[in-house]
RNA sequence: GCCGGGGUGGCGGAACUGGUAGACGCGCCGGAUUCAAAAUCCGGUUUCUUCGGAAGUGGGGGUUCGAUUCCCCCCCUCGGCACCA
């Protein structure tokens, strides 16, 4: 087969032979060790982009290597099927989005074939589809049953002109992206899930989960944001009902100067009945939209209610006002405002000429002027009567302990996390189970009546869900009292089908339970991978999820994933790939040119998988030479015939040098691919190695031996990355045996050992020599060897060596 | 605004636990091969330089014999912020 490297015989000859013997297709072996190997299914959005190619090839590295180490593994793929995208691309096209999805899905699924990932297609999931969509209906109804599912009032972004919710990402710059209406604020009733009472478990779990990044732990913490603070009532004057705050600085409490409360909150609504401006000012804040990076940006304004509240302590009177930054769906819908030590009080006191009082000063008793900077740091309590001279902590104790004595309030634990709403107003999504009776109020749909199926065949025109114009899906009778009752038309949000998928791999053609044996056999995933921008909310449902489940009875882990990989985005100048820009690139055209193993082979090269990775057509050419180059060099070396195997008694300096260099790559991509996941470095010393084969040019009996030795690791450790050109390799090389089965190259350690090893001399922490000495050669030798030299003593230039550091294998440093 | 990343030659990146900055690749320059080109192969390639060296990892400071690596301050940039997925 002395042929030119042609990629695409290559590659379709490799699927075939994988796809005849089902070589990826893995059953539960109880004596087998098992490697469940995950990556974040993808939206079928229509095409295969650059970003989905590259998580999937790092993760079917991962999964090729572990095979290669004997796990039994299994990487399975699926479908993120409902979504909004599919509603646009109906209302733009007049696509029913059921055809829409599954149409793409066949399309992707075909590019995925063509780029040879090692799934087992037999588990393929399907969000959208009935059969999966069923087992989180039925866990919704004993959801309800636990009490662990709710119904309140939330905000959502109403755009008046079209009549309709919108996303986040639907409103630009507060208007609707199609009406260009100004959005409002508007509530509406909507199902939370009680995320937050598992928030203790999941924020003290974080600390025994060493498999997953820092950075992401942190931001989850964050997120979680646990505070210890109280809770107390102040008085209204003139009100019947007191006005209940949360605060983390009880210490402060004699600072408090003016209270603030939300839009929404009945205190303001009640005022704004006689007060046409405070009514004005509470419509003005309605014209927001609901993200919070925008209330965290936005102008903070206010307006006095005319209304006080009473000061615990001190009886005295502070004003209440109603301000844009208070939102009632955060903590109780007010604050107690001490603008001496907080930033955004101190603001707002500025603006508005209230009262700043101190009641903090600086521990070490320095002076601070809290009229000419707030001052947010804990210190020592000045101005608060009896607590004057106490620490934070003793402040915090003494003051807590009052409020809990005078029955006002009591210490509390608070979460930044807030329950998650599930309920979107939208068509393409899973119907939420539950039917709204006259008399019965929410009754959730009877496990024998589900699943509840979404109708596929419908026009979708962007004003509304066409659900609610569909009596058939409606109208229904109550599952309680029998009478005529209506079916709830809001979906689940999309995060709910991907919060269990990766247990439902195990077992997706259960039809009598949601998970069953073989979920208990592969979970938790070994093995995670996905973008970045999941770090918090995909990964944070799953987790609560999983618990859920747990508590269900399904399963008995805790955790779905132990090791996690967060990989970064492909930029194409600098910037993310989108049509917007005109920037993308489309994987289906390179995999054309150049076959897939050079695209999977680039995406591994260009950049660690954490970190962005710059698109470069001229980086991608260069992945193509080195395929054609390790082509070459198998190829050259097989036509003279099968070497046979080496014998380390007969080696020349030369052969022994390329041996070790062998080995020492085997030492070095086994730890880039296991433990450190870094597939750059390990592709480079594959290069470096293939490079030194190339160079030997050594054909003697013992040199073509060494260089056998040397091709047969390189095929294998590249495989991982570029399996098709490996396989057909391996065969040219002779062996009667399939890549895939083979196991990972072992490193001889006896084929590592110098007799000589090179070392670098600094004078003064600057490189002044190298020597060469005896690899077991004394600390006291390196030293002699080392001040013997003549480079060194020129920069010595006869000052007294003050001292000398010896860094074993490594330098010497000398220090005059 | 808040939380979490990132910033190293012309470019992508390497340097893993504080120890030779620039591995590997791209690009570029020179050479071989060719009628010529493509492809391929070989060599060179941080900057400045008085050719001895000197400077250099976003900027400023610090710790250390020694800092891309640790600490403090700042700048730029990317991701997330609960209805994009």
């Amino acid at each position: 087969m002395s042929t030119p490297y042609n990629p695409e015989a290559v590659e379709i000859a490799a699927q075939k032979y994988w796809d005849d013997a089902r070589s990826f297709e893995v059953g539960e072996d109880a004596d087998k060790d098992k490697y469940y190997c995950l990556t974040m299914f993808p939206y079928p959005s229509g095409k295969l982009h650059m970003g989905h190619v590259r998580v999937f090839t790092i993760n079917d590295v991962i999964a090729r290597y572990h095979r290669l180490q004997g796990k039994h593994v299994l990487q399975p793929m699926g479908w993120d099927a409902f979504g909004m995208p599919a509603e646009n691309a109906a209302i733009q096209r007049g696509v029913p989005p059921a055809k829409w999805t599954y149409s793409n899905i066949e399309d992707m699924r075909g590019q995925l074939k063509r780029l040879g990932y090692a799934y087992d297609w037999t588990r393929e999931v399907t969000t959208c589809r009935p059969e999966y969509y069923r087992w989180e209906q039925w866990l919704f109804t004993k959801m309800f049953a636990k009490g662990l599912v709710y119904r309140k009032n939330s905000i959502v972004n109403w755009d008046p002109v079209d009549q309709t919710v919108l996303a986040n990402e639907q409103v630009i710059d507060g208007r609707g992206w199609r009406s260009d209406a100004l959005v409002e604020r508007r509530e509406i009733p909507q199902w939370f899930m009680k995320i937050t009472d598992y928030a203790d478990e999941m924020l003290a779990e974080l600390d025994r989960m060493p498999g997953w990044p820092d950075s992401v732990k942190t931001m989850q913490r964050n997120w979680i944001g646990r505070s210890e603070g109280v809770e107390l009532a102040f008085d209204v004057v003139g009100e019947e009902t007191p006005l209940t705050v949360y605060t983390t600085r009880p210490d402060t409490l004699m600072g408090v100067t003016y209270m603030a409360v939300a839009a929404e909150h009945p205190l303001a609504s009640k005022a704004a009945k006689n007060n046409p401006d405070v009514a004005a000012f509470i419509e003005d804040c309605k014209q927001t939209d609901a993200q919070e990076a925008t209330l965290e940006t936005m102008e903070k304004k206010g307006m006095a209610l005319g209304i006080c509240a009473t000061h615990p302590i001190t009886g005295e009177e502070v004003p209440l006002w109603v301000a844009n930054f208070v939102l009632m769906s955060y903590g109780t819908g007010a604050v107690m405002a001490v603008p001496g030590h907080d930033e955004r009080d101190w603001e707002f006191a500025k603006k508005h000429d209230l009262p700043i009082k101190q009641v903090i000063a600086p521990s070490d008793g320095s002076e601070i002027d809290i009229d000419a900077s707030v001052y947010v740091d804990k210190g020592v309590l000045v101005n608060s009567g009896d607590y004057d001279g106490l620490d934070y902590d003793a402040a915090f104790e003494g003051i807590a302990d009052w409020i809990e004595a005078s029955g006002r309030g009591s210490r509390k634990v608070n979460y930044r996390l807030r329950d998650w709403g599930v309920s979107r107003q939208r068509y393409w999504g899973t119907p939420i189970p539950i039917i709204y009776c006259d008399d019965c109020d929410a009754v959730p749909v009877p496990e024998e009546q589900l699943p509840v199926i979404l109708p596929e065949d419908v026009e979708v025109t962007g004003t509304g869900s066409p659900l609610k114009d569909m009596p058939e899906f409606v109208n229904v009778a109550c599952p309680q009292c029998g009478k005529d009752a209506r079916r709830e038309t809001d979906t689940f949000d999309t995060f709910v089908e991907s919060s269990w998928y990766f247990a439902r791999y195990a077992c997706p053609d259960n039809d009598s339970a949601m998970l069953d044996e073989r979920a208990s056999y592969w979970c938790p995933v070994d093995q995670y991978t996905g973008g970045v921008e999941h770090a918090i909310l995909h990964l944070l449902y799953s987790r609560f999820f999983q618990r859920v489940m747990r508590d269900e009875g399904l399963t008995s882990e805790s955790e779905p994933f132990t090791n996690l990989l967060t990989q970064g985005m492909v930029l194409k100048d600098g910037a993310k790939m989108s049509k917007a820009k005109g920037n993308t690139v489309d994987p289906q055209q390179l995999i054309e040119k150049y076959g897939a193993d050079t695209v999977r082979l680039f995406m591994m090269f260009a950049a660690p998988p954490e970190q962005s990775l710059e698109w470069s057509d001229d980086g991608v050419q260069g992945s193509f030479r080195f395929l054609k180059r390790f082509w070459t060099a198998v190829v050259e070396h097989a036509t003279k015939g099968v070497a046979g195997d080496v014998d380390t008694g007969t080696l020349n300096d030369t052969q022994k040098e390329l041996r070790r260099k062998t080995h020492q790559t085997i030492a070095k991509i086994s730890d880039d691919i296991g433990r450190r996941h870094s597939f750059n470095t390990a592709v480079a010393a594959s290069m470096e190695l293939l490079n030194a084969i190339n160079k030997l040019g050594d054909d003697s009996e013992a040199g073509r031996a060494v260089q056998r030795e040397a091709l047969n690791a390189v095929v294998i450790m590249l495989s991982p990355m570029v399996p098709h050109i490996c396989h057909a390799l391996w065969q040219e090389l002779g062996h009667e045996t399939v890549l895939i089965d083979q196991n990972w190259p072992k490193v001889d350690e006896s084929a590592l050992a110098l007799d000589l090893i090179d070392l670098v001399v600094q004078v003064n922490g600057k490189l002044r020599a190298r020597i060469s000495i005896a690899a077991d050669a004394s600390n006291d030798a390196v030293e002699e060897l080392a001040l013997a030299d003549t480079n060194v003593q020129r920069f010595i230039d006869g000052n007294a060596v003050r001292k000398v550091i010896v860094v074993p294998g490594k330098l010497v440093n000398v220090v005059v």
